[in-house]
DNA sequence: TTATCAGATTTATCAGACAATATATTGACG
DNA sequence: CGTCAATATATTGTCTGATAAATCTGATAA
């Protein structure tokens, strides 16, 4: 309270573009999603805010307005502004999910994201079976080698992901592709646990090259039960390593 | 061109707690969806908007910050604002999904949204009917019945959303009930199409019992494929009269 | 007890300034 | 003539201070 946090304004001039009012967004946003501020909670009024963070209140009533527009917060003149119930927060955005990720309920988080790819994922898998054109075959098969031959954990996770998007693309879905894309950047994150063990790995990689081949010879079906399999070995994985539910490591 | 349009700023004092910001980045949110603009075009600066608009700079500010919450447009000094590229949209937003559905490409937003439900709502209908509590089958079976001795249209679309989102809510996914209210909100624009015949009605009443039924029976399986059935007879009624692309009907 | 009105508080909006930054222009030099 | 650096310029980013509007609180009166 006392410790202003000062860790935002201009004492720390411009860090590589990001701006000011994206950070504050980003400190309010995810204390409001972590649950420092519960729902019905009047914040701290703009003045405040301005102070806490040595910022201008134009830049605030900026990240305010950012935050509103994902539905965490609402205000009006002499109330101030509060946070929405949850069911009104707009949890298929991007930035929401990743603070999601990174609170206290992550374990929470995890397991409802994981659901939530049974029913999307091979539904996708089957479409882009169907529909994939050529060069959208091209795409997943390449990514799916480079999963194989990556070198760092790093760049097989970036792979991965690539994977899942050209799936999603060659689904032809205009729906399915900022969902899937909005859950691989929420996994981001958590995806570092998941893959730990040499032998895990190179059953990872069976199952992903199933889904390619299945996609490949256009078999629906199969794709579809392909798309489980890996769900389901990636729940194993996770229930084998999370179950703690232990702090995330630093970024990084 | 010449004539600013004036109808948002400041002369139409108030209306129903529409504060300014709101309707311009609605505006211009509009304007971007519907293809004014099309991806990687430079928008008019803040200074022109503010003029157009007949409202302060500010009220630009955060109005665009708003559309840059929904990864609309980005924005950088001495460049400024431009429209980001489709794919980053964040189409999975009311409001934006909402824009998108009074876009000339309306019939394609149609046919995306009535794809997608085919992944989301079976397999919501099935959770449901595994894990619905008593309660959330009450409220399931009590929209059920309002659709049924609904007197009015709206009365009807009410509760057929209520309905849907009972489902949902019982399936219990937190993901889920956002992405079902999303489409429903979006649809409902649109819903005023697909039921207009008496035999019609009378056929989709007895689709939802169907679903009702079998969520109370716990049936999983009967319940996707009721859900299956219904949006079949969807698909039936949309392409049996909105196959013209024709424009929507006024608001009310 | 209830209805009405004044005051206080907070956001909404406006206005004007300076800072930061990336493009475009211009000039110097090889 | 071509290439690179310095400068000019346009635009958003940010700050500050002021006024308007809205609504809650409490006081006052019927």
């Amino acid at each position: 309270m006392a410790t202003k946090s000062r860790s935002i304004g201009r004492e720390t001039p411009r860090i590589g573009g990001t701006f000011v009012h994206f950070s504050v967004a980003n400190e309010i946003g995810q204390r409001i999603v972590r649950g420092d501020y519960p729902p019905g909670t009047i914040l701290p009024n703009e003045a405040e805010w301005s102070e806490m963070f040595g910022v201008g209140r134009s830049v605030v009533r900026e990240a305010i307005k950012m935050l509103m527009a994902k539905n965490l917060l609402a205000s009006r003149p002499k109330i101030g502004s509060w946070v929405e119930p949850r069911e009104r927060w707009n949890l298929l955005d991007r930035e929401v999910l990743t603070w999601y990720a990174a609170s206290p309920e992550r374990h929470t988080f995890l397991k409802t994201v994981q659901e939530f790819r049974y029913i999307i994922e091979p539904e996708a898998a089957a479409l882009a079976s169907q529909r994939r054109s050529e060069s959208q075959m091209e795409a997943i098969s390449k990514a799916c080698h480079e999963m194989g031959t990556a070198r760092t954990l790093s760049e097989r996770t970036a792979a991965d992901t690539r994977f899942h998007l050209a799936i999603l693309r060659a689904a032809g879905n205009e729906l399915l592709l900022p969902l899937g894309a909005l859950i691989d950047s929420a996994l981001e994150g958590l995806f570092v646990f998941v893959t730990r063990e040499v032998n895990d790995i190179r059953h990872a990689q069976d199952l992903h090259e199933d889904i390619e081949k299945s996609i490949r010879l256009q078999r629906p079906d199969a794709a579809r039960k392909a798309v489980r399999r890996l769900l389901a070995n990636t729940d194993a994985v996770i229930a084998r390593q999370g179950g703690g539910g232990r702090p995330a490591p630093g970024p990084g």
